[in-house]
DNA sequence: CGGGTGCTTGACTAGCATCAAATGTAGTGG
DNA sequence: CCACTACATTTGATGCTAGTCAAGCACCCG
């Protein structure tokens, strides 16, 4: 019986076929609610139906810093221990789908794939942080949120300026001062009451910013 | 016949059992030696017996960042997809052990299990990076380098000063003035004629710090 | 001795953090 | 309908930190 095996341990112990997982119901979720904590026992990992989660870790100072934003399709919740490390939240009104590890039911989830996927992600997030200049960390920022809306010709970022700053280590002003920059060259324009929805008017420059 | 296999087709279509690896014969590599370059097509992933690696990148612009140092122990070469996505030399007199993805002979190597551990450095390097504050992010550096030696009253850090630069995106002269100044606090002694011998005087001084 | 390399130090400057305040929007209650 | 609060964003003024440019030092080797 498997089925109170965790994802770490078959992280841990991956010489064995992964599970396969049973199907769990999707669930539903309210701005800013939490999935898991750091600290709790690490049951499930989640890919995201609708919506967007921000995974985040707390500094020994109190200091928040979001190490990713899961979008639609991406997996997140997979650890090295069987220990939670993060914390997970959803950004906005958000759709998840949990895996557990139990009997093998349907086709396996690909973890070793799940995990180089996040490894690449992290190691991008590396070079965009220390590539100075808070301007090209921002836009570096918008243009992987309109990768995600291919075609698009708005969108809606949905984090809040200060979920910015904290995911790309910089201040609340200095990204809001960013956007203005961007907005003067005609890169972009905001619309909503927050300020948080898109238009892309030079895609061309954006790319050329973020290089 | 898997011998031709790369590991990036394990890695994409992992839903096979890892295949058993050939414990190919350990490779010596003098300082800077290249093991792999971008672009190059992956057919193995290494473990470091003795020595330092660096994994690095180079942004369009030329400059180069450094994603991480393996030492003893730790693995590096997994890839996502069949294609080199970096650079790995050399830090110094390094010995390296290469795995193939060859027919099934000895125990299969975890292969989830490296990705996870080096996801949660990746991330773990994240915070260092963000934390601003030159001197905090040299601290934890050292310390980092500390903890591969435990026990030792010194150790040999092996990377010169603009490697260190380039793995925690600061500038050659900063990660000097810092080293002058964990002198100057009496957190450290350097030694030998390149200054890269450490002698820890105050680990806990050194932990502050990097808090 | 001269040139090369790697580390350190100094003077100056640009860019971001910090502190502070203004703006805009929505919601509440009189 | 308007005053009032609450919240997120924006803007402004100022100081500090790390980058930049430049020079100096120590060591090694031909």
């Amino acid at each position: 019986m498997l089925h109170d095996q965790t994802i770490g341990d078959y992280a841990a112990g991956g010489r064995h076929y992964p599970p396969a997982p049973a199907r769990d119901q999707p669930i539903r979720l309210k701005p800013d609610e939490t999935i898991y904590s750091e600290g709790e026992h690490a049951r499930a990992i989640y890919q995201v139906e609708t919506g967007a989660v921000r995974i985040y870790r707390l500094t020994p100072s109190g200091q928040r810093y979001i190490l990713s934003f899961c979008g639609k399709g991406e997996w997140f919740g997979l650890e090295t221990g069987n220990v939670r490390t993060d914390f997970a939240e959803a950004v906005c009104e958000t759709s998840i789908r949990p895996f557990r590890a139990s009997q093998n039911t349907a086709a396996p989830i690909d973890l070793l794939h799940i995990a180089l996927t996040n490894l690449a992600k992290a190691q991008h997030k590396q070079l965009v942080i220390t590539e100075q200049s808070a301007l090209k960390r921002v836009a570096a920022f918008v243009f992987e949120m309109a990768e995600r809306h291919p075609g698009a010709r708005e969108f809606d970022m949905m984090m809040s300026r200060s979920d910015i700053a904290d995911y790309l280590g910089l201040t609340v002003e200095t990204v809001a001062r960013c956007f203005t920059k961007l907005r003067e060259k005609h890169v972009l324009c905001l619309n909503g009451k927050l300020q948080r929805i898109v238009r892309l008017l030079d895609r061309d420059a954006l790319i050329a910013l973020t290089v």
